[in-house]
RNA sequence: GGGCGGUUAGCUCAGCCGGUAGAGCAGCGGACUUUUAAUCCGUUGGUCGCGAGUUCGAAUCUCGCACCGCCUACCA
């Protein structure tokens, strides 16, 4: 960022020219931003006190409360007044007036602003509407406002403002606030999921010099006292791997992952992932497991196993379909019968309409794969798990011990979108050696996305990797869903954008 | 990357077939001691995203650019 933008745009507008001028009075008579008022409540707990109290109860027991917050309804009715803050739990109606406060407070607050943050003692009362509120015997302005807050009864619309000026959306939106607490709980859920069965926390690099574990372009940058190339990390999962031959045999990191590719209301340049490992246990494990943890954020998140997502109800509790890839096709497609997309001219055939490439050397898997991403992908609304994806496609997944050319993988699909993706770990250290050399070709031809030979995991691998199960699961696309949110900008606090 | 739409006061929005800028909220002044988006009276505030073009005249029509949104492509 260069000199220009850091500097604040000088500001003519007339309400924040007014503000400045009331700033400089206040400073005339001290601190206009002292830090010396302290609450003893939230809204919330004001509220959750007076709860079941009528006016006669409250007025022969009054009960006392400092509350502090920003100031977002003002009605001033001559020498009464109401105002409404907003703090973190909620918002709280108070009763000021001349009588109780003196007049030069009072006439003070008169000129007080919308978005000021105040500091206010009392006693609870109930209004002749029944509203429980804070009758002030006390008040003080504790941070003048410079700017205008949005519009008070239809709060920010334009979702850029929102995104570039989150704090103005969590202020005067209280979806916004919604969501973003439910993402945390989300998390802490998650957390309290895998701790509670005895699995490790741990922090893995988010700087490496080789970037693995998915296919995916890298951001790269340099340090320069090791005068070396880093990548921004892709996926944590080699370094957890390592952990499992460490002896960490249930290991997970929820932590960003960064992706040097297009931005859209499902992708942002960094995302947050769950990625967790166990030893011995399988792909087939990670299925109930995951079913389990969906089942539990859900309701601890939601309350409920069923959700709306975009008007569609998306049902967590029942069991999840469980299709491979050519079963999905022909469920969804009843124009693709089974027995024919085992046969790769038919499955050619069948992707010639498309507007993708198919090369000579694609195999039935490839094949599928490429048929399944174009018809059915996008149709898997209710939870479904696509299993035995190509070892072609899958540099770091076991053999099916039936058919080696598939891998015991799953993709979990819900409302279309790819939203976990787990499989039994390659722990065969040749073999492993050998999918990277595939993958480094691959690289060397010109595939961005391919994968590096991580000479350094094969070493540990050659120590000796337990048979393990492992697993990501997109924690913004989660997000989504739970908070019925159409764009991954919604579930981030600070999506990336472009400057202004 | 491609397609469509948007950008007017601090915020929410009108502005028709081209005639020179409007409302509500916020602000300012006044009235008002139980309001609920308080109400009532008065009032300030605009380089109509930026730049060209057409025209006697452009917020309005045309072209270009910027940013945003949605869809689409790659991807999780």
């Amino acid at each position: 960022m260069n000199e220009e933008q850091q500097q604040p745009q000088p500001d003519t507008n007339q309400i924040v020219e007014e503000r400045r001028g009331k700033l400089r009075a206040l400073r005339a008579h001290g601190n206009p931003f002292p830090n010396d008022f302290r609450r003893t409540h939230l809204a919330s707990e004001v509220h959750v006190l007076g709860e079941g109290k009528d006016c006669e109860r409250l007025e022969a027991d009054p009960s006392e409360a400092a509350v502090a917050g920003r100031l977002m309804l003002k009605r001033v009715m001559g020498k009464a007044s109401f105002a409404t803050i907003q703090d973190m739990s909620g918002r709280l109606q108070l009763y000021i007036t001349r009588d109780a406060l003196g007049e030069s407070v009072y006439d003070a607050f008169k000129h007080w602003d919308l978005g000021d943050i105040v500091g206010a003692a009392g006693t609870m009362f109930r209004t002749r509407t029944g509203e429980l509120s804070l009758k002030v015997t006390r008040l003080r302005l504790l941070s003048k406002s410079l700017r205008p807050l949005p519009e008070k009864f239809h709060g920010l619309t334009d979702q850029e403002q929102c995104y570039r000026q989150r704090y103005l959306d969590l202020i005067s939106n209280p979806e916004a606030q919604r969501t973003f607490r439910m993402r945390s709980h989300l998390i802490q859920a998650m957390r309290e999921f895998f701790v509670a069965r005895g699995y490790l926390e741990v922090e893995t690099p988010m700087m490496q010099p080789l970037p693995g574990g998915a296919a995916a372009r890298p951001f790269v940058t340099h340090h320069n006292a090791l005068d070396m190339q880093l990548y921004l990390r892709i996926a944590p999962e080699l370094y957890l791997k390592r952990l499992v031959v460490g002896g960490i045999e249930k290991v997970f990191e929820i932590n960003r992952n960064f992706r040097n590719e297009g931005i859209s209301t499902r992708h942002n340049p960094e995302f947050t992932m769950l990625e967790f490992y166990e030893a011995y246990q399988d792909y087939e494990y990670l299925m109930d497991l995951t079913e389990e943890l969906l089942r539990e954020v859900a309701v601890k998140v939601t309350g409920n196993v069923k959700l709306t997502y975009q008007g569609e109800t998306i049902d967590l509790g029942k069991p999840f379909d469980r299709l491979t890839m050519a079963q999905a096709i022909a469920r969804y497609n009843p124009r693709y019968p089974l027995h024919e997309l085992e046969k790769p001219e038919y499955l050619r055939a069948a992707l010639a309409p498309f507007d993708i490439e198919v090369f000579p050397t694609d195999g039935v898997g490839l094949l599928q794969l490429k048929l399944f991403e174009q018809t059915t992908e996008s149709k898997l609304v209710q939870p479904t798990f696509i299993v035995a994806h190509p070892t072609d496609v899958s540099p770091l997944a076991r053999r099916n011990e039936g058919d080696p050319a598939v891998t015991d993988r799953f993709e979990l699909f819900i409302t279309g979108r790819e939203m976990a993706n787990g499989f039994s770990e390659l722990n065969d250290p040749e073999d492993q050696a050998e999918r990277f050399r595939q993958q480094a070709d691959a690289k060397a031809a010109g595939d961005e996305e391919a994968m590096f030979y991580d000479a350094d995991y094969i070493r540990a691998l050659e120590h000796g990797l337990p048979p393990t199960a492992g697993e990501g699961i997109g924690i913004d696309r989660l997000a989504m869903l739970l908070t019925d949110s159409p764009s991954i900008r919604d579930v981030i606090l600070f999506p990336q954008m472009r400057p202004e």
